[in-house]
DNA sequence: TCATAATAGTTGCATAACTAACTAATTAAT
DNA sequence: ATTAATTAGTTAGTTATGCAACTATTATGA
């Protein structure tokens, strides 16, 4: 019985989010310590692009594990703040295709400093295998999850 | 260097939020299944009082470490739907304090149930160990980003 | 080919987070 | 004792999530 070494303190701050919401806090004022005006959810579609520009939004929903409407508006903001801008596919018109702009582009390394130094942070105090055993929970729980949604 | 093991989509995986926002997704799902018409944000005020009922909201909001705001309207959905009610605390009027109705306190068994299974999911083909080391890392993580919060 | 199904994207509705600015009540300090 | 500071809670504004229902376009198939 796996439950035996977890009690219901630890039951609850595993489903509570409670430390994925204080990681949304610290990101969010590293981000805006270095005046980036971008939210993680933001972030997550930028890095998708800073990979591979011009995807279709429903690309970009499945690579964030996003629905439609939530991605529609996410880039709705992205588009706002010209970080990205939509192009529809020529063959099919169904497809709006997310560009990068100049900006878009200009803040990934930026980015990618604050991403770094927030990991250093948060990691902090635990041990190569402590960070290698969550990367492989972390995994095997997300195929868990994926099974039954 | 501890980013050593941790390439740039395991940093991705780790900050954005990825496995949090499907682990809130099934559990939404598991509640709706047995007819459980809460939240997990909702959830997680409860808790607190099936273990101790008539706390103020600053506490509340403490315990759950959110803001004021947010508790105040967590508070609001969960009086407008008769799981707790306020009252003024008579000593000092500033405080609301937070009471269990009936339907909060029955809801409690059947929520417990459900926890329980969807922790079970999650953690299927994780072992004691990884397990352990998931909580630990979590309480590390969880003082790093108090230290700089 | 022409009706039906599938796919891409948007809009509406409900919940929730954070910041900033506000009111009301209590405590502290001069 | 009266003013100032603190504390509790609320409201407003922005961003984000999810579900359901909708439009437009493309693909299928009878």
């Amino acid at each position: 019985m796996r439950d035996a070494i977890l009690n219901s303190a630890d039951k609850y701050n595993l489903l509570s989010g409670r430390v994925p919401m204080m990681l949304n806090r610290l990101l969010a004022q590293n981000f805006k310590k270095r005046g980036i005006a971008l939210t993680k959810e933001q972030w997550s579609i930028l890095t998708i692009l800073w990979k591979s520009d011009g995807l279709s939004q429903q690309v970009l929903a499945d690579l964030t594990h996003r629905d439609k409407p939530s991605t529609t508006r996410l880039i709705d903001t992205l588009e706002k703040n010209k970080y990205v801008l939509r192009k529809a596919d020529k063959a099919d018109r169904r497809l709006n295709l997310i560009y990068l702009t100049t900006k878009g582009r200009a803040v990934e390394a930026q980015v990618l400093d604050t991403v770094e130094e927030t990991i250093e942070t948060v990691t902090q105090d635990l041990s190569m295998d402590q960070i290698e055993t969550i990367r492989i929970a972390f995994d095997i729980i997300y195929t868990n999850i994926k099974k039954v949604l």
